[in-house]
DNA sequence: TGTTTTTGTAAAGTATGCTTTACATCTTGC
DNA sequence: GCAAGATGTAAAGCATACTTTACAAAAACA
């Protein structure tokens, strides 16, 4: 599933380590959200989407995948 | 994670293996997640909400779990 | 150049999502 | 009352999400 999570992050001047602190994960974590290697679970696409004041639609697009 | 899911499948008059049909799911997990015993993933919320013709946080909602 | 920060990746482990099979209970309708 | 459909639940297994530790490489910068 296609994610805006790197373009996001960056607009706010965000490490992948700032974010990873922000949604209480591992940088790990957000590294392999943005590239691709697995979707994130309800819960954190719900506190991503939140945290850039988005909807889960606005940020995850299931088509492009 | 609070969701609609049972409220939905009823205004549709169809049953949990109905359901689980056209979500390409097991009828046990539609029933796990109508009971609230897990969340599902993020490509399957997705499905649900399509197919009712709603978003994503129309149907689920993180804050009343 | 050399030092620091950031990003990518790997391996091993735990937790969660989902499956199949199976059976019990509840509901509906004849 | 009986059969059939619908729902709830359990156990075992596989797949995915996420963790920690660790290291390599790229980027930023004095």
């Amino acid at each position: 599933m296609n994610n805006r999570i790197r373009e996001l992050r960056l607009g706010q001047g965000w490490s992948q380590a700032d974010l990873a602190d922000r949604l209480k994960v591992s940088r790990q974590t957000v590294n392999a959200l943005e590239r691709g290697r697995y979707d994130p679970s309800l819960p954190l696409a719900f506190a991503v989407a939140r945290l850039f004041g988005l909807t889960v639609e606005a940020v995850f697009d299931p088509n492009l995948d």
